[in-house]
DNA sequence: GGATGAGTGATGCAAATGCATTAGACCGTT
DNA sequence: AACGGTCTAATGCATTTGCATCACTCATCC
């Protein structure tokens, strides 16, 4: 709160919405310019969209939603803050799991809010990031701080790509044809499961995607959409 | 659109909408009362809460989202029709799954929508439905046409004891395990497991998992929730 | 009262998997 | 430059799984 930008047109901070919910985003836009100090800039429906508009646009906070159809939060920070250098990133997510919040802060967010909150917060959060602190749902911190308090925090420490490869096992992919898509050797494939399945001190395929799934190491169910 | 009802105060169409994530049910009440024939008498977060207002409220239309806390929309369907016999239900939903539609419909709603459809839409699945009508997402009905059209709807039958077996499958057990769990032999149970495999046309235990998930055939699984 | 299918149990065999172990290339840190 | 970790690849071996096939009991249905 301290020094708050004077170098903005009127003190008004500039917003940017990545939502792809069409309803949603419309929702939070008005929800947003409803409060005299903040106006929204712009909103996309996906990443890619997203990180134009915060080229063009220089916005001062940008709402990030988690799961867009082109990727998700954590991965994309990087490209928000390279096309606006100035920008503070919160991200929006309906689900608090612990992974989401962890990767989230790692990429280098200012702000994890739930969507169960009410929009007052997100008002809120987004003048306090923009005055250079961090807004985190309040039902997060206490359970975080226990998570950092019980040491017994389950630290499994996957790679990238085992939990790529999980997550084909997860949809029905067999060693071959997994081999076939990231274009490596089956041997490799075979390794980077068994390296998983130790990790997660599983026993078997199974149980180990059962077990990537529950620690949050594997993206939602997508449910196979019929359009 | 033939004879929209007169019977209401000035003809303006009350809204109930149930919807877990606050800040996204505050969009949608604010941008539905942007119209002048469309008021929302209420917002509940949960199913309970839902048709306890419903009850006192007697709305025209129920906007209910898919997915609760304490319940899936088909299931609570029931309850709103009870609760204001004669108001109309429309699912929200934010993915198109084929299951969910059919479930939604056999329970009696009135309209489908996509939370990734402009918000405009919704003001008119209101009316439409209050008039009598069906509303569902234009993307969902050429897909749904093409599912009707080609015969070859899945229809796997598979049997108690199959499904009870995949879904520990699913939570990691092995087959030892479960042969423990429901006493039986190993050989038993894995049978059940092949003629699943069979069933649902799967080449291994986690393709016949995937499938069996994806049709709706195990519970969905919840991301373990740190708060 | 026989046909049908679910549920149970079993055997055999080829293929896939689980587990250990080795090893080179690459990358970031110290 | 040395170190640790990831990613890649491979080999060997015991166990499990995928798949076919058979058999018996017990319902239900025509």
């Amino acid at each position: 709160m301290i020094g708050t930008a004077v170098l903005k047109n009127d003190g008004v901070l500039k917003v940017l919405i990545v939502e792809d919910h069409a309803m949603v985003a419309e929702g939070l836009r008005v929800l947003l310019d409803a409060h005299a100090d903040i106006s929204v800039i712009g909103v996309a429906l996906t990443i890619l969209d997203g990180i134009e508009l915060a080229r063009t646009g220089q916005p001062d906070v940008v709402i990030l939603d988690f799961a867009l159809p082109d990727g998700e939060a954590p991965d994309s920070v990087r490209g928000f803050l390279d096309a606006a250098p100035t920008c503070n990133v919160v991200v929006l997510n309906a689900s608090a799991d612990y992974n989401s919040v962890v990767r989230s802060f790692e990429a280098g967010v200012k702000g994890y809010l739930l969507k169960n909150q009410r929009s007052s917060d997100l008002a809120d959060a987004v003048r306090t990031v923009h005055a250079g602190g961090r807004a985190l749902a309040a039902q997060l911190v206490s359970a975080l701080m226990a998570r950092v308090g019980s040491s017994n925090r389950a630290e499994y420490n996957l790679t990238r790509r085992e939990i790529d490869v999980l997550g084909r096992l997860a949809e029905g992919a067999s060693t071959e044809r997994i081999s076939r898509e990231l274009a490596l050797s089956v041997h490799t494939v075979r390794n980077h499961v068994q390296s998983a399945i130790r990790r997660l001190g599983a026993h078997s395929k199974l149980e180990a995607v059962s077990i990537a799934r529950r620690e949050g190491y594997l993206p939602m169910n997508k449910h196979e959409s019929i359009a």
